[in-house]
RNA sequence: GGGCGAUUAGCUCAAUUGGCCAGAGCGCCUGCCUUACACGCAGGAGGUCACAGGUUCAAGUCCUGUAUCGCCCACCA
């Protein structure tokens, strides 16, 4: 765009076109230097204080049209706040999000130069790791800046960076302090590639073809038993006392491989109970259900009938002999394993039995801790089978054969086999699972069981609590709770945090509910070390028993620190240990450190240092020189991600902005983070501050690819923002987000290719399809759906053109090669549109607002079409804040685009047209010319600040040049107005719109205007009137409203092309004229008769019109219509049947002048 | 299996606490290059508000059930 001066004259011209290019480089570039995003605390009040954080966006990769719409939203949110007076500061930042962008950084390494991790070494692939952190966080700034976001740049942070750490550290160390950290043994999700535990959040599901194995393990002969008859059970033993007893127990399966860590088979405890609870069950529900479900209930209560027949008698013989102690023989391992009752065991599952490995299945877990049963690991963490250990310590050799295959494949099939070949295999059938998968590595995650570090989110117990009267964790603000998911749960429901939409209030509440531990440490390279420092020593007796007491009191905290049997010098130790306790600088605490529970071992001493990068180096010297080594994991990312509102400000240090910022205003996010990032970081902010970490919860919709499916990086379904605005521009497609985001709906998105040859778009969908296509017809198998990163190259669907060009998914050389495709959408369409629009309105403002501004207005006096828009406007301005106090971006832009595209273009601006141009030479013309001007400087004015918060560039670029072409824009003696300076910083218009320019009056006057213009329209394209004829028309008004009319008529003149005028209070159908009624007009134009036409329109309209009164009347006659009913709604009710039936008579006369 | 949401015009979506004739944009049809804008202007066609019951003077809106789709959570030896 250029600004063009024209020689000839002063008249100031700008493209015809909107161009977002130039606009956006120019304005983006006014913005730095201002100065307009920074964020300076000055005391403001809490009040006019308005505060977001980023949801810091993954390093992992590139923004798509996800965060492009969450961004947008809360650049609007700021913008607006900004403009309405507000302190305001958007805090930016990146997140360096543990696994997935080890994962992503190792598999690139591992595909370009053929190495792992292990090869690397830890500093060498994090310094690696780094290095893709720099490229992509510059990537995502650069995107959020092409998009307008109005961060604060300054303070831009990073998960990993020092402050951050600081920050992690503290918080560690206090939870650790509290004894809210703690070490277990758990059951993880184990990645066998990546060589961590993922988060359940990080496992996605899949269904599997698979088997169910039969197996067979042999009983243990009764005279061989070694446990004690429990005389408790000798009652029941009888029960199943006819049948010979059972040589082998029957264990079905669909993980053979495990058995190998089997301690135990299940049985119920109680099968006949069992048996006859789910019969009742059945039975109610199938005489409850309705036609159509019976059948289905009666087939399962025959099955379980059935099964009950054939299995009963047998699962009570087993629970007789698991009651008497009896043991099973684990074959292939040779281990004695116990028969147990557990609720677990389903008597209408599998065989009823099932085989318990407490080490590798969830379920099992819990059995085995109910039972206290051996825990015997068979997996190594590369996913091998390990050596496998009995629980007395020595190694199992008749399993070692299967030592070093790999778990799930070598050494599943070993089982199988050598279980057929000694005949403990009874059949095999197929079967369906739903099989965990980790989201990085894609590989089957197998349960493992390790040592973890985790947040106790739960209840703390609280020995202490009926003295205090209200939980046992106190928080900064002097508050108690019983726990922190507790004191999350607590300010969602005593409204301290609101949610929009409010049902996601639920399931924050519902998971919070669970209060389930938070296992927080990943063994990966990248991220945020634990600062805690370990040593193992040989078990004693004094170590366990304060093992079992831990972090119930300083004395015993002391007591622990005399726990190093090895230190040479126990005094010092003791001295050094006991004053850093004392001064709050380590925390110590002991666990035993072996997986089998049962079994005598190590102790672990582990201690967390607080500040081991600074002041308290010398404990970390101190404790390493004793042998003492830091822990090799790092956090979960959602730790430090945890800490966001508050790291971000400088916590744990008071500091100006923290007490400035904090809590912030809104969160805004989408519903899929709610609990792992949204829950956390209000447990984390109470704690840490004892307030809430922000005021609301926005959930915004998902962006969905052209199939429905969310866009995420690792689908390759994500679209660069970047590649839109360089279609269609920033402000569209900020405008298009805006517009799209309603309350319920996710917003789809077909993206098509745009050739870089010839600029023709080819569909996603249909290259998906074709790729798929080719890759069958050359014989590929196909085992999942294609998704967009697997079409690298797609061929252009304009068959002229017909070249090939590389997608972003290609890889360099390809790129190289072929030119890479943009993608677009033809969604954002609209949004270009629009700009265009208001572009187009800015320009004729532009060339008709030179000039001195007029003298003091009068509103009273003003023409209608001057009351009218600026009325309008008043409302428009009210209706704006109040959608967006809701959070309903779609309402805020339909309310803009109505006023401005539906108001202010189509009609004000084609009104004034004729005012703009008219002779100023008599003192009536100069006045209306004038005012004109005056009100559409201040329409536009207006428009420009009330849109900016949603399209900032095209805004901004306008109102420097009004401000060149028009600096003063209020309405002398009614608004007084501030134009000076960027727009970024004008002031937003206020709350309460402008009464002195509401007049509801005038709305009904205008629409009455309206509907006369579209009669006059209408009756002209029915009657074939050329477009360029002016017509002579002539309107019949009632009698009372002649004078108003008649001063109002120029707007129906200059709306519908008219020669000659008549307002008349009465009058018949002038000859050759085409009529109709409008409300209380009667309408003609002259010289265009057609009467037939005329007769057919008349009678249609007739019909319609008698139908409305028809159902009007009966609705009125209904006597309890008018009882109930709202008396407004009745009145309204009167008042429109009394307006059909006048325009009834009006027809009618029509009708019979039609017929004369 | 549990929870949440959706189903309205050919498409994408609106419709406050139930209350005028259910609206908009895109697309389609007709006519317009009217001196801001053809990325535009003026008109038009197009709807059994998924289906079946119920409550009410009044239902797209509330209740019950059915169907289909989506998402979240938990999971089957």
């Amino acid at each position: 765009m250029r600004l063009v001066q024209h020689p000839m004259s002063d008249t100031v011209t700008i493209d015809k076109t909107y161009d977002p290019r130039t606009v956006e480089t120019d304005v983006s570039a006014l913005w730095e230097s201002s100065g307009a995003f920074r964020a300076i605390p000055d005391g403001r009040p809490p009040e006019r204080t308005f505060t977001i954080v980023i949801p810091p966006p993954n390093v992992t990769g590139a923004l798509h049209l996800g965060h492009a719409l969450n961004n947008t939203l809360q650049d609007i949110l700021i913008r607006y706040h900004r403009m309405r007076g507000f302190n305001t500061l958007w805090q930016p930042g990146t997140d360096h999000a543990g696994i997935a962008t080890q994962a992503v950084v190792e598999r690139r390494i591992r595909e370009q130069e053929g190495k792992s991790r292990h090869d690397l070494g830890r500093d060498e692939l994090v310094r690696c790791i780094w290095q893709w952190k720099d490229e992509y966080e510059r990537r995502i700034i650069s995107q959020l800046k092409l998009m307008g976001c109005s961060c604060d740049w300054e303070r831009n942070r990073f998960t990993l960076d020092e402050g951050l750490a600081r920050a992690v550290r503290e918080m560690f160390f206090r939870l650790f302090h509290e004894g809210l950290i703690f070490r277990g043994k758990r059951l993880v999700n184990w990645d066998t590639q990546l060589q961590t535990a993922v988060a359940d959040d990080e496992v996605y599901h899949e269904t599997v073809k698979g088997h169910f194995w039969y197996f067979k393990y042999p009983v243990i002969p009764s005279e061989l038993r070694t446990a004690p008859l429990d005389a408790k059970c000798q009652g029941s033993a009888r029960a199943g006392a006819g049948n010979p007893e059972p040589k082998h127990v029957l264990i079905a399966t669909t993980r053979p491989e495990t058995m190998l860590g089997d301690t135990a088979v299940a049985v119920h405890p109680d099968p006949e109970g069992f048996f006859a609870a789910e019969e009742e069950r059945l039975s109610a529900e199938s005489s409850a259900a309705s036609g159509k479900e019976r059948p289905e209930l009666q087939m399962k209560l025959e099955a379980l009938r059935t099964r009950k027949e054939s299995s009963l008698a047998e699962l009570i013989q087993l629970r007789d002999m698991a009651r008497e102690g009896r043991k099973l023989r684990l074959p292939l391992v040779e281990r004695v394993i116990s028969l147990i009752c557990d609720e677990w065991a389903d008597p209408t599952k599998g065989t009823g039995c099932v085989k318990i490995t407490p080490a590798h299945d969830p379920n099992d877990y819990e059995v085995g801790l109910r039972h206290n049963l051996p825990m015997i690991n068979v997996l190594t963490p590369d996913g091998r089978v390990a050596r496998i250990v009995e629980p007395d310590g020595t190694t199992n050799y008749a399993s070692a054969s299967y030592e070093g295959l790999t778990f799930a494949v070598e050494g599943r099939k070993k089982v199988i086999a050598d279980l057929e070949s000694r005949g403990l295999l009874d059949r095999v059938e197929d079967y369906e699972i739903e099989l965990g998968h980790s989201d990085r590595s894609k590989l089957p995650i197998e349960p493992f069981l390790s040592d973890q570090w985790f947040v106790k989110t739960g209840d703390v117990p609280e020995p202490r609590a009926k003295a205090r009267g209200s939980g046992q964790i106190q928080l900064p603000d002097g508050s108690h709770t019983s726990g922190l998911a507790q004191a999350a749960i607590d300010a969602v429901q005593d409204g301290r945090i609101s949610v929009f939409p409010s049902r996601y209030a639920k399931s924050y509440l519902d998971w919070l509910g669970e209060k389930r531990d938070w296992c927080i440490s990943r063994q990966l390279w990248w991220g945020h070390r634990l600062s805690v420092w370990s040593q193992r020593f040989a078990e004693n007796g004094r170590a366990i028993q304060i093992a079992r007491e831990i972090g119930k009191s300083e004395h015993q905290l002391k007591a622990l620190a005399i726990q190093a049997p090895q230190l040479d010098n126990m005094q010092e130790w003791n001295e050094n240990i006991g004053r850093w306790t004392r001064e709050g600088r380590i925390v110590a605490t002991i666990q035993k450190h072996d997986f089998q529970l049962r079994q005598a071992g190590d102790v672990a001493q582990s201690f967390s240092v607080r500040e081991p990068e600074e002041r308290d180096r010398e404990i970390v010297e101190y404790l390493e020189s004793k042998g003492f080594v830091q822990d090799p994991d790092v956090l979960d990312t959602w730790f430090s991600s945890a800490l966001w509102p508050f790291s971000t400000l400088g916590w744990p240090e008071e500091t100006p902005d923290l007490k400035q910022y904090y809590p912030g205003s809104v969160l805004c996010t989408s519903r899929d983070i709610i609990t792992n990032w949204v829950a956390r970081m209000v447990m984390f902010g109470l704690y840490a501050l004892g307030r809430i970490p922000f005021d609301h919860v926005y959930i915004h919709p998902k962006i969905l690819d052209g199939r429905g499916e969310t866009m995420s990086k690792s689908k390759g379904n994500g679209v660069d923002p970047v590649d839109i605005i360089h279609t269609h521009g920033a402000d569209a497609l900020r405008y298009t987000m805006a517009d799209m985001t309603t309350e319920t709906q996710d917003i789809r998105m077909p993206v098509e290719y745009v050739c870089p040859h010839c600029g023709e778009l080819t569909d996603q969908g249909a290259a998906l399809k074709n790729e798929e296509q080719s890759r069958k017809s050359r014989g590929q198998k196909l085992d999942r759906k294609l998704q967009p990163a697997d079409c690298t190259r797609v061929k252009c669907a304009n068959k002229v053109c017909g070249k090939e060009l590389a997608t972003q998914w290609a890889d360099q050389a390809t790129k190289d090669q072929m030119a890479v495709a943009r993608e677009t959408s033809d969604k954002f369409d609209v949004g270009r549109n629009f700009c265009n629009k208001l572009w187009n309105a800015a320009r004729f403002a532009f060339l008709n607002l030179k000039g001195a501004p007029c003298d003091r207005l009068d509103v009273a006096t003003l023409p209608p079409e001057d009351r009218w828009i600026l009325a309008r406007l008043s409302q428009t301005i009210r209706r704006y804040h109040e959608a967006l106090a809701g959070y309903q971006f779609s309402a805020s832009v339909r309310e803009l685009r109505e006023f401005f595209w539906d108001g202010l273009c189509d009609w004000y601006i084609e009104l004034t047209k004729a005012r703009l141009t008219g002779d100023d030479r008599n003192p009536q013309g100069a006045w209306l010319r004038a005012t004109a001007k005056q009100i559409l400087a201040f329409c536009m004015d207006q428009t420009l600040r009330l849109w900016h918060p949603t399209i900032p560039f095209l805004t901004e670029r306008l109102w420097r040049q009004l401000n060149e072409v028009a600096p003063q824009r209020g309405l002398p003696g009614i608004v007084d107005l501030n134009c000076d300076g960027l727009l970024i910083r004008a002031e937003f218009p206020p709350l309460e719109g402008y009464p002195s320019l509401d007049d509801p009056a005038i709305l009904t006057t205008f629409e009455g205007l309206q509907d006369a213009v579209r009669g006059l329209r209408d009756l002209r394209a029915n009657t074939n009137v050329p477009p360029k004829d002016k017509v002579r028309a002539t309107i019949v008004v009632p009698e009372q409203h002649l004078d108003s009319f008649r001063a109002e008529a120029h707007v129906v003149r200059h709306m519908v092309n008219i020669g000659e005028l008549d307002v008349v209070a009465e009058g018949k159908r002038p000859r050759n004229a085409a009529g109709l009624a409008i409300k209380s007009l009667r309408i003609f134009v002259h010289d265009v008769s057609d009467d037939q036409a005329d007769l057919a329109r008349t009678l249609k309209s007739l019909e319609a019109l008698q139908q409305q009164i028809t159902g009007k009347e009966a609705k009125l006659g209904n006597e309890k219509f008018v009882a109930n009913a709202k008396p407004e709604v009745v009145e309204a009710e009167r008042k429109r049947l009394a307006e059909l039936l006048a325009q009834q008579t009006l027809l009618q006369a029509h009708l019979s002048e039609l017929r004369e």
